[in-house]
DNA sequence: CTCCTCATGTGTACGGTGTCCACACTGTCA
DNA sequence: TGACAGTGTGGACACCGTACACATGAGGAG
């Protein structure tokens, strides 16, 4: 019992500890139920009981604080992408290609739909990358969301659904179709819709996409 | 010559005549570049030369003068579709049904890349509508965009190119892919596409819903 | 024509935010 | 032990949205 205060959130002396992982949370926090708007440096100081300045030891100005929390939401996006990616068991190739592919497109919806604030965060800086293996942008697999469409397309080329001419590109064709089916969803003219009818709708855009791949 | 000052940015008298529209264009302005972030109360009273407290006589606060804003983009939206739904000329039924679709795709596309602040902010209040026919937010023929998408894949229905058991909710699928398309060219990963990439890629996504529409 | 009234624009002020500056504390290394 | 560098504090400034009281002047009632 050495440390009277050993928890990051309440401080026993002059210096913090961790302050730049505490204002993050707490930044992931005000994105959670808010959005990017809601990322506000002052109310995040305040949350973790720190002067408003201190955060400037640790990011060069809010921007920069709120690019962190965009990684972190993407994070936790392409978390939840791999978990229902890998949750897919098949030994038909093809199956499991299909199934690959669907997982992730319903898996980006319903974070959309259980996690708003953090979905608009996540796409809401603009993020330089060229989608690549950012890690820390990936999921606990290491592969990025976007690696992952790709992953699936690839299987569906290998095992002869999808004919390799249609290849290139092809991961855009699927990511904006779900991409947009989430924003339209969460902000757009179909919010509000019934989750069930959400997921309707999701399954509908889904099919179009596998269609529009392995269609002869 | 009895009006020494009948433009309406500069005002000679105390009254300015017609203030709301002023503020207005001077939001678009902002929006134009800069997006929605960017429609700023003080700065649109500013560049009209009039005290901040004046647009109170016109709009509640800042979040009416942004959806007021919002619909007038919404708006130009809707005239750029309507101008490329309306210049496809064909006597053939399908194929006419087939240009509509494809129309409507590449104008919204366009639209996004050539007008980005405009086209987010087209899409940032969270506007109420049910899509319906909201007639600030039409064009010249007096049908939203939405309504367009609509009458484009009803054509298709009616030339028999697409089986009616796919017509419910097919909007939703075409309007999807398209914004997803958009949102991801000027925000997302694929933000600074070279132009002829991105217009290829736009084909792409439009033969994609084409073909999921019209596929056997 | 005069005067009253009310819509419209002005001035002042307050709280909130991002950010700069000078300063205070403290853990570390000579 | 003492200097130093990293970290947190306090105060200040400009900007924003917005509430209040006030000034202005256009247009109708007498």
């Amino acid at each position: 019992m050495a440390t009277p205060q050993a928890h990051p959130t309440a401080r026993a002396s002059y210096h913090h500890g961790d302050l730049r992982h505490a204002l993050l949370a707490a930044g992931v926090g005000l994105a959670r139920d808010g959005g990017p708007d809601a990322v506000v440096l002052r109310e995040a100081t305040r949350r973790v009981g720190v002067s408003p300045n201190a955060a400037y030891r640790h990011f060069a100005d809010r921007e920069a604080l709120l690019a962190a929390v965009c990684d972190a939401a993407q994070a936790l996006l392409a978390e939840a992408i791999d978990a229902q990616f890998a949750a897919v068991v098949t030994d038909d190739p093809g199956e499991r290609a299909r199934g690959h592919l669907r997982a992730v497109g319903t898996a980006y919806v319903a974070f959309a739909l259980d996690e708003p604030g953090l979905f608009r965060t996540a796409f809401f800086v603009p993020t330089d990358l060229e989608l690549a293996a950012v890690p820390t942008k990936a999921g606990p697999s290491g592969r990025t969301p976007f690696e992952l469409v790709g992953d699936a397309i690839d299987e569906l080329v290998a095992s002869g659904l999808m004919p390799h001419e249609r290849r290139p590109q092809a991961e855009f064709l699927a990511w904006s179709s779900v991409h947009g089916l989430a924003m339209l969803l969460i902000d757009g003219p179909l919010r509000g819709l019934p989750r069930a009818q959400a997921d309707a709708v999701t399954q509908r855009v889904v099919d179009m996409v596998e269609a529009g791949f392995t269609a002869p």
